[in-house]
DNA sequence: TCGTATTTTCAGAAATGTCTGAAAATTCGG
DNA sequence: CCGAATTTTCAGACATTTCTGAAAATACGA
């Protein structure tokens, strides 16, 4: 690998990291390469950071491509395609977080739904359905919190994150201003906006 | 395999799942049957429900075990184990997603705080610590917002999620009521609670 | 302590996944 | 259309992971 110690350190990480995670570990150290270089990257170029074989560096960039993680630029006059990670790091995690979603996610949804479709024929899988709905429910919830979230712009997203729990007592404090002058607060005032 | 065809269903689509996450077919297939089960299951009644060998259930239960998703019994005067999965489907999903925080998050957190620590030798080493800052700081928020929305009770969490992206509306209005007469808003109202 | 039921370990077989070089396909200037 | 530059494909070599059966270890009642 000829890239700089520091460079070096960073890439093999990725490359053990995307191990763990469902793609492998040269496809890993591609992005990796990707992600820190201070331009965008031919082919040939990787092959030259990470000493692997010119094939192996095509089916990585494919790889990515299909998890649009890649930008793509041609120079005029230059046959060859130079690749580059989005410079917005916000926008790189959304996108992983789609795609993964997409593969991981959507796929079990719809399955749990066609199963909860099906009569259960005995009691096995009569209780089975009970634990496939609250499974089916709550992904339903995390997922559909997520397609909101995802709408935010990054400014607001990261003034949500910051505010992390505390986030609990504004929705206090907002209870308290909506309660009727009874006591008794009214079941979802905020369900109309 | 011998369990209800919409069990069978169930199962299969794990373990395929499974092999997308970090864990195996096997593994996979193993937590499904457990979770669906009416009872707690003994390592023999999972080797009868798969079909496979019986050293094989024994690893993937010690892999389940690593990652704190199984519950035990032992029935008096019975030598074997009984395992299953928690009652609570909230409580298998934050364990779920602890375990791949510490895996695959927080290994990630400290090489890259390591390699800031460093000293750039070369300009390419100074623009990709750049690059390593930004994924470092947006790890980091993520990581405690994650923190911190893990110690909410379920029904809080609940309540939470159900809100979507209509809690920006809520903060809006909190901004509104804190703003100062001027009209310039504190910067940061609620980091004293 | 012994004997039996049960679980765990582990070497090697089987299966799956990754990587390479060579050949085929594509692209594009002339 | 030709030919050079570049990319893609793919069969098989290589590497890793998963799975099994047999043997070892453990647990526990008698």
């Amino acid at each position: 690998m000829s890239v700089p110690p520091l460079c070096e350190a960073f890439v093999l990480h990725f490359g053990e990291m995307g191990s763990r995670w469902g793609i492998n570990r040269t496809v890993g150290q591609i992005y990796a390469v990707l992600f820190i270089a201070e331009r965008p990257l031919c082919a040939d170029d990787i092959v030259d950071r990470l000493g692997i074989s010119r094939s192996n560096v095509s089916m990585g960039l494919k790889e990515l491509q299909s998890w649009n993680l890649l930008r793509q630029r041609s120079i005029p006059g230059d046959r060859r395609e130079f690749f580059h990670t989005p410079d917005d790091i916000y926008a790189i995690v959304r996108t992983l977080v789609d795609e993964r979603k997409k593969r991981e996610i959507d796929p079990t949804l719809s399955v749990l739904r066609e199963l909860l479709m099906r009569s259960p024929e005995s009691e096995s899988e009569r209780h089975a359905q009970e634990r496939m709905r609250e499974m089916h429910d709550l992904i339903e919830l995390l997922t559909s919190w997520y397609a909101d979230v995802q709408k935010l712009e990054t400014e607001r997203l990261i003034q949500l994150l910051s505010l992390g729990s505390r986030i609990v007592k504004v929705l206090d404090m907002k209870d308290r201003l909506f309660a009727l002058p009874g006591g008794k607060r009214s079941a979802n005032p905020e369900k109309g906006n």
